[in-house]
Order: structure tokens, then C-alpha cells, then sequence
DNA sequence: GAAGATTGATGAATCAATCTTT
DNA sequence: AAAGATTGATTCATCAATCTTC
């Protein structure tokens, strides 16, 4: 158990996936398995790389979700988007909009402007120093392939493409409301 | 966009990493896109995930969490861990193992005793309550494959044998500390 | 002094209720 | 009334500091 703890579990003596895969044929059958595998190493990656990619824009002053908003606007080119739409594309709740672009204002990477067409919705628009700070954290998160190294681009597409399809399938499409 | 928001991410018109890959090439090299794109799946399908398997645990009154916790106290035959121990096999901070035994010892379904060999550590052991509770959650989530279904079982191993290069390779040994 | 666990404080995520503008 | 955003309360994860037992 060495340096790990603290959102960054380490290389383990026990892995605990593995340990399950053993045990859970002879307790549950053995049809779930390749289903709680997978499970497993994607709650445990994300975890690893929460971590890893953390590190890596700490020196850039960022965290991942709010490197996250920083992308989004900057891909917009003009550089602004309504909080809800914001919100819509990150996937996060509208709530959480709110405290994370005024989080990024208070350290001046965006500003918030009321729209002057309809004063309900208030834009977030990157400013330069955001546009900075999202250029030179690309780079980083670039280089270091977002804390990917050691896994073949051929295997990443492959998870790419696997994971896709869950939400692509029509399996969970709107209940008809 | 329809019944989403709310922790589940549904099926949407707008493919958030599907329009990252179309304009990542042009502004920062095509170098990164599969490890960017992995990251981004992996992050959206833990999101999903937790949800979709939240929803199958609220009948039987557990979280993701507590449904690990008893799950990793089952698969020990004594039916008994320290707290030390279920955390690093959790891989959770000591400090959550601490709340969250106390909230599955509220709900009777693990049992809080001292060590009499050596007082200072404390064994979380699970009830028949517990077991009860794990064993029909695990019916449960076997039967929907842990969220998971419409994906092939060799799709699944997949993913799981190539995530699982992220923790067993040479990657980030601990730096000699 | 060190291991094991716990407490209290801070920050993020979530939900209901509120406020403003349309 | 409805859309957009915000506030406040709750919960959970995390970090430093504390408390007990060895």
C-alpha cells in the first residue's frame, strides 16, 4: 500500500476485480461477469484518471470539471454560451452550473453577461486569460495523452466505439412522455 | 432533451465527445483524439452507470457504495473485515469507511465490534439482515447485467481487459519513497 | 511514538423552492 | 404561466487534527 490513498489508487498486490471474477462463478453463475468486469474497471478508471488528469492541471490552476466548461466555450467559437446550454453539454446539472462559471469569473477566465435579447439567460463568455489557460492545459492533457500513456490508440478506439453503443442503443430512449 | 437531467445522462441529439472528435484535429493534432475520446467515454459511461445501478438498488434500499461494502464483507467467508482493510479493498479514504459502516449499522445490516486481540481497530461484520439484503441486490443486478445489458459479453471482456492495462502495467509504480 | 479510527471543516453534487423576465 | 437561473438545505468526499490503544 504505498503512496496511494488520497483519489489515487495505485497498482495493487490485491486486485479487486479480479478477486470478484474469481468468486462470483461458483456464489451467482457466471452470466454477469463479463458485465461486472467491465463495470469494475470503468468505476476504477475513472477513478485513475480523475486523479491523473487532476494533477495534471493543477499547475494550470484547473480542475477537470472546470477545464471541462473552459473546452466547451472554447469550442463554440464565439466563445459564449447560455448557462442552460452550457449545462446541457457538460451533462451536469443546471445547479451545478452556477457555482462553477462563477468560480472560473471569480479567477477571470470567464465572464458572465446578461443577454441583451432576453434578460433571463446569462452568457458565459471565455475571456482571454480562460482562453489561455485552456490552450496551454490542452497541450499538457495532450501530451500526456489525458493520462491514457501505455494503452494503444487501436485498444482506446476500441473502447471508444464499445462504450458508444450505451448510449446509442435505443435501449434507453425517452419514455414516451 | 427529455427525461435526463437528474445523474442520468440520456440518449441526446447532441453527442458532446462525437463533436470534440470533429474539431480536435484541426486545433490540436489528431494525436490525442483516441485517448480523448476514451477518457470522455469513460466518464460518461461511469455516469450513466451510477445511475442506471442506483435505480436498481433503491428497492433494496442500498447505494452503489453500500452495496460494495457488503458485497466485499460476503466474499470473505468470515463475513468480517477491520475497517482498515475494507477500505483499501474499497479503495475509498479510511475517513468514508468511517460513515459509511455507521450508516449500514443504522440500517442493522452490518454489525460494529472492537478487535478483542487489539482494541484499536474496529471490524465491520455483516448480518444476516446484510447478507439478506446483498444476496437479493445481487439477484438484481445480475439479472440486468449490472446495467450493462446490450452490450456482448466479448465486448465487455473487452473493455475490461484493456482498462485493466491502466493498473497492472509498469505505468506509475510508487516513486521510491 | 505509531497504528487505527474518528471528528470537524471545507468543497462539490444534488434536490426543492424561489426569484426574475418573458 | 413558463423559461432561465439562483439560493438554501442535504448529502457525500476529502483533508487536517484529534483520540485511543498498542
Amino acid at each position: 500500500v504505498a503512496g496511494w490513498c488520497a483519489t489515487v489508487p495505485g497498482p495493487l498486490d490485491y486486485d479487486p476485480i479480479e478477486d470478484a471474477r474469481r468468486q462470483w462463478p461458483e456464489r451467482w453463475g457466471g452470466d454477469a461477469v463479463p458485465a461486472m468486469s467491465a463495470v469494475g474497471a470503468i468505476v476504477r478508471a475513472q477513478l485513475l484518471l480523475g486523479g491523473r488528469i487532476n494533477a495534471l492541471l493543477q499547475p494550470h490552476g484547473l480542475t477537470l470539471s472546470r477545464y471541462h466548461a473552459l473546452i466547451k466555450l472554447v469550442l463554440t467559437e464565439e466563445g459564449a454560451l447560455p448557462l442552460g446550454v452550457l449545462s446541457a453539454r457538460m451533462e451536469v446539472h443546471p445547479t451545478a452550473i452556477t457555482s462553477l462559471v462563477r468560480a472560473l469569473e471569480r479567477d477571470g477566465l470567464v465572464r458572465r453577461d446578461r443577454l441583451r435579447s432576453d434578460r433571463r439567460t446569462t452568457l458565459a463568455a471565455i475571456t482571454p486569460a480562460g482562453r489561455e489557460a485552456a490552450e496551454a492545459a490542452t497541450v499538457t492533457l495532450n501530451a500526456s495523452r489525458f493520462g491514457m500513456d501505455g494503452i494503444a490508440d487501436a485498444d482506446l478506439e476500441a473502447v471508444y466505439a464499445i462504450l458508444r453503443g450505451m448510449w446509442t442503443s435505443a435501449r434507453d430512449v425517452a419514455p414516451a412522455d
